[in-house]
DNA sequence: TCTGGGGTCCTTTATCGG
DNA sequence: TCTGCCGATAAAGGACCC
């Protein structure tokens, strides 16, 4: 297998940039409204200077950075240029796995024949993108997906770094074990209280430790990819298997009867994701964030799928009582989210019985009270 | 006045039916 | 009738990713 693993530089603010071309030179902040709530989603390596990156607070860039320019996403302008992007790239490389706007897996082994051809194509999708759309993107090509996406950040913007088959773990050994796929806050936190900083170290963790730091089938996946060992094939298909809206208010809310219009509207909105894909659903579930950040969650599943917006609306405030009745409380968030998706109507019988036919939770697991 | 929104996958626990 | 085991499925939470 050769791989690579393709990422646009700084995408949503490099569009912004192509869109407002004053932007450039100066730091810019793609995100939320840095007075209210919101996070950075991308920052311009102009803006990354004084420290601002993805996931902080707008509040946070905007103090790192006063003079810094804020625009608010906009993701369907993001979108249309990602179109262009990938069908560039699969005139280049046909078979490709799509795993955000803005970054991506090809499968060059289907073009090259060895690491050498393998370069060129990398550089060949490099100035196709740039001629169709101005803009850069950072390549990583080696033998398995971990590889090939650490080293497309490893050299950005506008880097190829090739990891010939047989180099794999030497590459990995002496990145910063964060720069893992997989490793998250937590598992960092847990391996480098055990002095595990590196990619090398988690690859020479003996099982014993490796039990004790990263328990069940995390701790031996995450250590094989640090070995460079990753056997996933690219992922062709795309159907979603859940579809969500959820909203942060920019103050916490109580009152039960603005959260119901809040989650009717959402259900509203689900119900219309559902409807242009023509799909059902089958479990309806609500999220709940406080504000301690913590986060619940209540759903419950149909014996039939639905795509109507009331009745989506009225089971996801059914379940924020429930949630309520167990945990009270301030809320800064609320969500409805549903899954079990199927791609047919269930046609509807008229003189068929509620029971058998009706949209009815189905009860058979769900507790009817608490304790 | 720190900390978004849209997802995926995995694990644990409870429940049900045989 | 009681108990235990097993598999399937639901519910809930947690971690992670872009």
């Amino acid at each position: 297998m050769i791989v690579a693993h393709v990422d646009l530089d700084a995408f949503f603010a490099a569009v912004e940039e192509l869109e407002n071309p004053e932007l450039r030179a100066k730091p810019l902040v793609v995100g939320g409204d840095p007075h209210g709530r919101g996070v950075v989603a991308t920052a311009n390596y102009e803006a990354r200077k004084f420290g601002i990156h993805s996931a902080m607070s707008c509040a946070e860039a905007l103090r790192r950075c006063p003079h810094a320019v804020f625009v608010r996403s906009r993701h369907s302008l993001y979108r249309e240029y990602s179109q262009v992007v990938w069908e560039t790239i699969r005139g280049v490389v046909p078979t490709v796995e799509r795993t955000g706007l803005d970054e991506g897996y090809l499968d060059v082994g289907e073009v090259a024949s060895d690491f050498l051809q393998a370069r060129w194509i990398a550089e060949a999708v490099q100035v196709s993108v740039r001629a169709a759309t101005s803009l850069t993107c950072s390549l990583g090509v080696s033998s398995s997906k971990v590889v090939a996406k650490v080293a497309s950040d490893y050299r950005k913007p506008g880097g190829l770094t090739v990891v010939p088959a047989g180099t794999e773990a030497a590459f990995l050994a002496p990145f910063d074990v964060r720069r893992l796929p997989g490793v998250g806050p937590k598992a960092e936190a847990r391996l480098r209280a055990a002095g595990v900083t590196t990619v090398g170290a988690l690859a020479a963790l003996g099982d014993v430790d490796l039990r004790r730091l990263l328990p069940g089938s995390v701790g031996t996946l995450l250590r094989e990819r640090a070995r460079g060992v990753d056997r996933r094939e690219l992922e062709l298909s795309t159907a979603r298997i859940s579809i969500s809206v959820e909203n942060t208010f920019e103050r916490d809310l109580t009152d039960r009867r603005r959260l119901h219009d809040e989650l009717r509207r959402m259900g509203g909105a689900v119900a219309e994701h559902l409807r242009e894909s023509g799909r059902t659903a089958r479990t309806v579930t609500t999220k709940l964030r406080y504000t301690d950040f913590s986060i619940r969650s209540r759903s419950t599943s149909l014996r039939v799928g639905i795509d109507d917006g009331s009745e989506i609306g009225e089971l996801a405030c059914g379940l924020l009582d429930r949630a309520l009745r167990d945990r009270p409380g301030a809320l800064r968030l609320v969500g409805v989210g549903v899954s079990g998706l199927s791609d047919f109507r269930q046609l509807a019988f008229p003189a068929v019985s509620d029971d058998t036919f009706g949209h009815y939770p189905s009860g058979v697991s769900t507790p009817r009270r608490p304790l």
